[in-house]
DNA sequence: GATCTTG
DNA sequence: CAAGATCAACGCGCA
DNA sequence: TGCGCG
């Protein structure tokens, strides 16, 4: 299959492999899995977060690409023909390029959402009581909003929505987690969900959403029935269980109560189609006349607590979960509260300490940075050797270089590389982005990486031309010599890409296939700076000392040496400010727009959000190699 | 910030 | 056990 | 060889 758009191709932590979609905001997904919460024990006690009424229904994703809105469960059935009324009414939101989340229910008393009522209204095909409580919006009219803060798309969202019977906001509920619990409690609801005010939107389960639960209830998968006894007809009780890792059924305990007549039919009907004469429990209850069944019907039960062997007390049926496969039902632990002050699942002490005090902007808030950003900047640091800058007392404090692990000296989970025939120690890299927070955790503001990527560091992959302007050097003169530079290299046949560094200077970077070692690929680059200078002598200037020579570019080819660094797309900088270094297209670069310092840690996730397309999207994808003619055009 | 040393 | 000490880069070009 | 530099 031909694919358009730029890949990625990244292991996943089971080891299987995953082909990802690089950044592309042009076009919507087919599909966004939904973001799921984590069950927990209790209420946070510490920091921000956000609850909303646990609706009881199904989740149901809605996309809207202009012309038609499609809905679709968790696991991505399309049940836009179930619920023609709803996509209707959806209709009239005249959205486009717009994915929202939220759950469909039907109304009960006291304007309760009940699960059996909703199962009633699908069989009886009156689709016209559902009512869609949306609250998030993961695509808003052509934006990619996952990675703004979860409050900030829920304020879009009300937005657009028109006030409607049909589909309605899943508005935040005031006051302390544990008071709301209790009044959520009290009212009959099935509980609350707790979200992190800042949290992005993540495919899969994830720690910063939470389920808190007033009674216990969970999905068993449905294995086998028993006789009824005295006036009930169809079945006595349903035996339910469920799935191990190893994909095994176990047995669970019984569900006898919670169906009416109805219910008792209807389900009766179902199961006889699935009769088959062997359990497929590995534990199958020791009982007389029971009926199994193959295991696809999908229960949700309310019970009130399991024996220490995990069966079940006093459960009941709550109603069938038709948009969950079998086999995604596990059981369901709850999980202590996760810890406010960890990103990624690492721990940042100090977290109010300010980096940039000037901006209010603290390690932790430096921690989330990374995170948000986190798919545009790592696969510019993955496993590129790194020096990092780091702080002890702030960005505008005492700072220090590290390349290199010492005992004594914080390792963080960085991994080490060494050089082939040299003496000096092992030089650090960050293999995820986990390693890059727990190098913020140890005090890190800045990445520089290396023109090489880890195990072949032997051969450069990337070249950069360092610009750096005079201090007294306007504006429009470094567009024009940044110009001038790529206009050169494009000559050579040599794509490049331009980026802010958070300071004064500009970095035009082009990638290159990993085949000459760093002596040619500098030698190379020695040519282009000193062809620069060549070109326009009054502009440029290829020498290192006196560079201060007024109104001239050093154009720094020695950032293509072995062993040196330069900083990395998106790493912020130790400075007033807060500057990052940020990827640009070509079109910004205007002699009256100095976006030099447009960019800081707290707008830039904004920045990529509204971005219609990575500026550096052709980045991975140009393969083009160093070539004799382009050594032969630079008299080499 | 983390670790090792010292009192 | 708590307080204190210690450590956290380096290679290049050129005068 | 030492110094300035990024
Ligand atoms: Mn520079
Ligand atoms: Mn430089």
């Amino acid at each position: 299959m031909k694919l358009r758009g730029s890949w990625i191709l990244t292991r996943m932590r089971n080891d299987e492999w995953l082909l990802i979609k690089r950044h592309d905001r042009a076009e919507l997904p087919q599909f966004v899995a939904p973001m799921l919460a984590t069950l927990v024990t209790e209420p946070p006690r510490h920091g921000d977060w956000v609850y909303e009424v646990k609706h009881d229904g199904y989740r149901m994703l809605a996309r809207f690409d202009g012309a038609q809105v499609r809905l679709f469960t968790r696991s991505g059935k399309d049940w836009t023909d179930k619920l023609a009324r709803l996509a209707a009414a959806l209709g009239k939101l005249k959205l486009k390029d717009t994915w929202l989340d939220g759950e469909i229910v039907v109304l009960g008393a006291h304007g309760r959402s009940s699960f059996q009522a909703l199962q009633n209204a699908f069989e009886a095909g009156r689709d016209a009581e559902v009512v869609y409580f949306l609250f998030d919006a993961p695509f808003l009219s052509g934006q990619d909003l996952r990675r703004l803060p979860l409050t900030e798309r829920k304020r879009r969202l009300q937005k657009v929505l028109r006030k409607s019977k049909s589909v309605r906001f899943s508005a935040d509920l005031k006051g302390e987690a544990g008071e709301v619990l209790e009044q959520a409690c009290k009212l009959g609801l099935e509980g609350l969900i707790g979200k992190q005010a800042n949290s992005v939107y993540v495919s899969g389960r994830a720690k910063s959403w939470i389920k808190l639960k007033c009674r216990q209830r969970q999905d068993f998968v449905i294995g086998g029935y028993t006789a009824p006894g005295g006036s009930r007809q169809g079945f006595g009780a349903l035996l339910v269980g469920v799935y191990d890792q190893q994909g095994r059924l176990h047995f669970t305990g019984k569900v006898g109560t919670g169906f009416d007549e109805a219910l008792l039919r209807s389900l009766t009907r179902r199961l006889a189609a699935l009769k088959k004469p062997e359990p497929s429990f590995v534990n199958p209850p020791k009982e007389k006349g029971v009926q199994w069944v193959r295991p696809t019907l999908v229960a949700e039960v309310a019970y009130a607590e399991r024996t220490d062997e995990g069966i079940l007390r006093q459960a009941a049926f709550m109603g069938l979960r038709e948009d969950l496969p079998a086999k995604n039902v596990h059981e369901e632990r709850a999980v202590p509260p996760p810890d406010e002050n960890a990103v990624l699942g690492v721990k940042i002490s100090h977290p109010d300490r300010l980096i940039w005090p000037k901006l209010g902007i603290r390690k932790i808030d430096l921690a989330r940075y990374v995170e948000a950003v986190g798919e545009w900047l790592l696969p510019h640091v993955k496993n590129r050797p790194l020096s990092l800058v780091r702080c002890p007392d702030g960005a505008e404090g005492e700072c220090f270089y590290q390349r290199h692990l010492m005992t004594g000296a914080s390792p963080g989970s960085l991994q080490t590389v060494r050089r082939e025939r040299s003496s000096k120690g092992a030089y650090i890299y960050a293999a995820s982005l986990e390693a890059v927070v727990s190098a913020v955790q140890n005090g890190a503001v800045e990445f520089h990486t290396w023109g090489a990527t880890v195990p072949d560091i032997k051969r450069p992959d990337r070249i950069t031309m360092d610009l750096d302007p005079d201090e007294a050097l306007p504006w429009r003169t470094l567009v024009e010599g940044t110009l001038l530079t790529r206009a050169l290299l494009e000559g050579l046949g040599l794509k490049c890409f331009l980026k802010t560094t958070g300071g004064k200077g500009l970095h035009v970077v082009a990638p290159i296939e990993p085949e000459l070692g760093w002596d040619e690929v500098k030698e190379l680059t020695r040519h282009i700076a000193h062809m620069l200078t060549k070109a326009r002598p009054d502009r440029f200037t290829a020498k290192l000392a006196k560079q201060r020579r007024p109104n001239k570019i050093f154009a720094d080819y020695l950032r293509n040496s072995e062993t040196a660094s330069a900083v990395a797309a998106y790493s912020p900088r130790a400075r007033p400010g807060a500057g990052v270094s940020v990827p640009l297209s070509w079109d910004e670069l205007e002699p009256k727009n100095d976006l030099r310092t447009a960019f800081n840690v707290q707008n830039v996730p904004e920045r990529l959000s509204e971005l219609k397309e990575d500026p550096w999207a052709d980045y991975w994808t140009t393969g083009q190699r160093i070539t004799a003619k382009m050594k032969q055009a630079l008299g080499m």
